[in-house]
DNA sequence: AGGGTTTGATTAAGCGTTTAATCACCTTAC
DNA sequence: GTAAGGTGATTAAACGCTTAATCAAACCCT
């Protein structure tokens, strides 16, 4: 006596329609032999009744699950937001659902990571591994969002193209001497960058690689760069290979009172959420996330429709890589380089 | 000729181990009567075939599909990755997986993504919501992460608390003429730290609040916030309400030639990841999010549970907030107040 | 007009679990 | 010796959907 439908199904409609689960089902998915009219007539009455079709059982029919599992090897990454957002709104636009799984950083765990998962149906992986990871083959397909040097199925920001457009920008503004600032040398996206930068190059600029791990495991965490010293010494841009290390150098030279851009340009990569509202705003280098992600999923339901007709484990679709631009965000931290002004007391306000 | 058992199921187990499928599955979830020996058999068994049982066949019996969906309504919120990340541990913790759903800031888009989470089947939400935005009634378990001044299921931090700990070290730091700095004067979270800050106040002390917002909508966006003056006019202390403006402040101090934290100090809440690492590195409020997330993750379950059991909508359990303690994080940015010095020109180096 | 094809719908089986109901058997008690 | 009770297992139905197979009726053609 109370409750008059509390989430009708399949037969619930069927029932009330006065016809059969199938064409029900055939009238919503528009496969089997369904006449027009009928189409249109249980549409209506499915919309209105607030059907909302099960998905665990379409999931035990189908085999698929409808999800996609998405494995951040370390969910506290600043780009973390940007990967998700992007990745989930290209999973929701093909109706998919997305499951997040974290392996905080743990090579271990990440296998575990990926386990879960599989267990819970996942019916394709996008995964952004911690550096230096391999991603073991698991049975189902996986794409990976990684620098373009893997043996799977990759898609990237080509970040070597990212160095020499930044490079060039720089060149153009007439810089001509080079700091640029790495964290790891172990990071490959960290050394396509670095490399992109100094391909661009021309035998008349100059630049030095300085790597914070490196100068902080003799130093001690949180030490000064010596960046002031080398702005003194005539290098008139840093060039940080993220957004992190870009600030940490932006505020080294203005602590030593050189002026950011008029004395020296500073810019990073990966357009943090604060590289905007930082003074003077970050100049950066910024991933095209959406398109990244858009290419993943949709390499992924690629991959998860050949998979279904596939018997044989030969004809699986050979893996590809493609590597997306990124963009230029010219903001306040770069400029033209300074007038040339030969280690004399020269007209910016020094200490 | 080739795959032994791609994938064995519960009736499988029970083919090879000669007993009914029932039985099995008894014995691995330690439900019906069995004997011990058998449960011992069975799961031995159940693990060396690799037995993975499956979710979908579960949920559609049970009607729990053993997923959690987690709802950011701010995803440009920097905090995200933390939230994320613990909420997906604890919830892993209980055997649960995490759905995301991404409103990309669009209230409209909310109430959207909520749906497709509900329709995905997640037997509960966790939801962050958007600034100012309530979270209509689903007919599912909800539990909101938020300032502690929502009508539903709550856990927080407890903001204001944060303000009074993070006043109360700066008093005891010498400190007594405080600039608090917040964002948004709209923001509930934010209007909590500054009351915090402020209760915590003996009468000797002063303290002058300033929103960027308002500031940036009269100077335009990235503008000075005056800080140098309000230093030279005896303030010694910044304190703001997220790292994102305690950074802005520690930078345009450092500019105007301010020594943090000799001539003053700054501090910030939340303890965003570059917090840490920038020059001097942050003193902070954290929140707890390990806890918080644990938190909400079991009041989420309770209320699943309860949910199973209660048919009546009279009782379900009664709606319960919770705040979190957060915890102070003392870094390099602060420190005791400076000798008085009454607007001489100090030993401080300016201009 | 009657055999073949097309069209529009139905029937029924099955996906892998859980769980209430049932059953056979063994104890125990009177 | 038999009824009552306990124990350890089985049977069978159900969850909501998809889909191949089937079927009845309408259509086409010569």
């Amino acid at each position: 006596m109370s409750n008059p439908r509390p989430r009708p199904n399949l037969s619930d409609l069927a029932a009330a329609l006065g016809v059969s689960a199938a064409t029900v089902s055939n009238a919503l998915s528009g496969k089997g032999r369904v006449s027009p009219e009928l189409i249109e007539k249980i549409r209506k009455t499915a919309a209105e009744s607030g059907y909302i079709p099960s998905l665990p059982a379409k999931a035990l029919r189908t085999g698929r699950s409808g999800v996609l599992g998405l494995v951040l090897a370390d969910i506290a990454h600043p780009l973390f937001p940007q990967i998700a957002q992007a990745v989930e709104f290209a999973a929701a636009n093909c109706g998919y659902g997305v499951l997040i799984a974290d392996s905080r950083g743990d090579i271990a765990t990440q296998t575990g990571a990926i386990n879960r998962l599989l267990e819970r149906g996942a019916d394709g992986l996008v995964v952004v591994p911690r550096r230096g990871t391999r991603v073991g083959d698991i049975g189902r397909p996986v794409v990976v969002i990684d620098s373009p040097s893997t043996p799977r199925n990759t898609v990237a920001a080509d970040h070597w193209n990212g160095g020499q457009q930044i490079g060039q920008y720089l060149l153009s503004q007439g810089h001509r001497h080079f700091v640029i600032i790495g964290g790891s040398a172990t990071s490959n996206v960290q050394n396509d960058r670095v490399g992109g930068i100094r391909s661009s190059l021309p035998a008349d600029a100059t630049s030095e690689v300085i790597w914070i791990e490196d100068i902080e495991s003799k130093n001690g965490k949180g030490c000064d760069l010596g960046l002031v010293a080398k702005a003194r010494e005539g290098a008139t841009v840093f060039c940080a290979v993220s957004d992190l290390h870009a600030l940490r150098a932006l505020m080294e030279l203005q602590r030593g009172g050189i002026d950011v851009p008029k004395a020296a340009s500073v810019t990073g990569f990966d357009d943090l959420i604060w590289s905007p509202v930082v003074t003077p705003s970050l100049t950066t280098m910024r991933m095209d996330m959406a398109t990244i992600a858009d290419i993943a999923v949709a390499r992924l339901l690629e991959a998860i429709e050949a998979e279904g007709g596939a018997k044989s484990p030969s004809e699986k679709p050979e893996p590809h890589i493609s590597s997306v631009p990124m963009q230029l965000v010219i903001r306040q931290s770069s400029g033209p380089a300074p007038v040339r002004r030969l280690s004399t007391s020269g007209g910016v306000a020094v200490l």
